[in-house]
DNA sequence: TCAAAAGTGTTGCATCTACACCCATGT
DNA sequence: ACATGGGTGTAGATGCAACACTTTTGA
């Protein structure tokens, strides 16, 4: 018997540790389709070991002894995308037994990124030549195989933005701070899948009273826009008791 | 150095096994009041141990390696109640960082007991005299100091569970097989903290198509009112992709 | 016969939906 | 001028809140 193994009987016995914790965050974006109308899409990391080894996953990684979940999280989205989230809430603790060949609790996050940002960063990456090689983005109705439970975990993910989008204003997390009516419902459309009738949207959101009229104006091949900007004292989302999001720094 | 510390220091540079995961469960029934208006109660346990010796908590305890987490809550659900609930959904995992002396991960889940089923069997813990003696019931605006961040998990699964009232059927968790369309309207009056008209209640819940009335009626000091009972085929709550429960069994 | 809860009808208001219509710009 | 998206107006449908009213029982 090794040292090693005398090791992992004695807290396997006493305490729960053999049960790993890890965080990984859905990271979800607007992609500018060229041409048609834009899609949804999102960051995936090919993955250099077993388990899974060169299947795509979600980018992620181990819970460490002084970091909150929600910063994993955050450290994560930087560590593959370079930014900060727009809007991040937690989605799911995925815990079951045969979900992955060792035990292991996923705490998975949401994230939302401006479709500009991403624009901005991804030419960045490009010229200064430290885009991580192993990250691709890709379109969520195209994507590839995945490791463990991923494909149900982004399935889900999907699922809680379409609900959210109805009773929150989470689809502002993927627009500039200036932004045409006509962004905004396209953003609408892009997650729920079908067209919104442009004058009944327009009504809709101007009575939420979460939009502040500029004085600019986005002009193009017609009639100028209005360019609005969203009202920051109001949360996208109502999440109750626990605030904007639970943090380790405070 | 002891070994024990030299086992430590290994563990927590290698992996993030100084964590542990423990599943908590927020059992939430509907007080049958001696008189005035029903309202929610929960059960708590007094700890034994420290930290937070003395001070109440909610039930449950560390997650196993060969159990999934809804199944250990199901688990905590038994130990302290007896009972198989009739509704349980993740609530959320509570992860920050100075939440315990030690690092633990609280996977929090959330569920609805009938309330005649507590009442049958309160009494039959009572007359058998295995009732544990550290557990009791709280009304939930009447809350003892309690250990952790517990508090703030039980103001968010209220939260929740008025949130959810309002787009779900979760208010039937709180009934028996058979009921009048005054106790469910007692139910959601209880979880909102509201009156509602029982004129338009009733319409709004035919409406919906998800009662089945019975040719049984309920007799008492005036006219008797209808017995209904719920579609089962029905789920109390949309859960999305997620099904009814992820489960450890399959 | 009276009180009180069960159950029905009706009215007004707010909101949503569909769609007709005018406005302002680049080509 | 005209095509196109920006923006306004409006009529019908739907849903909900308020409340009057009828029905049925126990006391």
């Amino acid at each position: 018997m090794t040292l090693r193994s005398i090791m992992e009987v004695k807290v396997s016995m006493t305490r729960t540790e053999e049960i790993r914790v890890a965080v990984s965050t859905v990271i979800l974006t607007l992609r500018a389709s060229a041409g048609g109308e834009p899609g949804l899409s999102l960051p995936l990391v090919r993955r250099t070991r077993e388990p899974f080894a060169d299947r795509w996953a979600l980018p992620g990684g181990w819970l460490t002894a002084t970091e909150a979940p929600v910063d994993a999280s955050a450290r994560t989205l930087a560590e593959t995308t370079g930014l900060a989230p727009s809007y991040l809430e937690q989605l799911y603790a995925f815990g079951a037994v045969d979900r992955s060949p060792t035990r292991v609790v996923s705490i998975v996050y949401w994230a939302l990124l401006r479709q500009d940002d991403v624009v901005a960063q991804s030419a960045a990456h490009l010229a200064s030549g430290r885009a991580p090689e192993n990250v691709q983005w890709f379109d969520v109705d195209q994507l590839p195989e995945l490791a463990f439970d991923h494909a149900k975990i982004i399935e889900y993910a999907l699922w809680r933005l379409r609900n959210k989008v109805g009773y929150s204003r989470v689809a502002h997390g993927f627009l500039p701070a200036e932004f045409t009516l006509a962004d905004l419902r396209e953003a609408y459309e892009a997650i729920l899948g079908k067209s919104l009738d442009p004058a009944n949207f327009r009504r809709q959101v101007e009575a939420g009273g979460n939009l502040l009229p500029t004085d600019r104006f986005r002009t193009g091949n017609h009639r100028p826009a209005r360019l609005y900007r969203y009202n920051t004292d109001v949360e996208l989302a109502d999440r109750g008791p626990l605030g904007p999001e639970e943090s380790s720094t405070r």
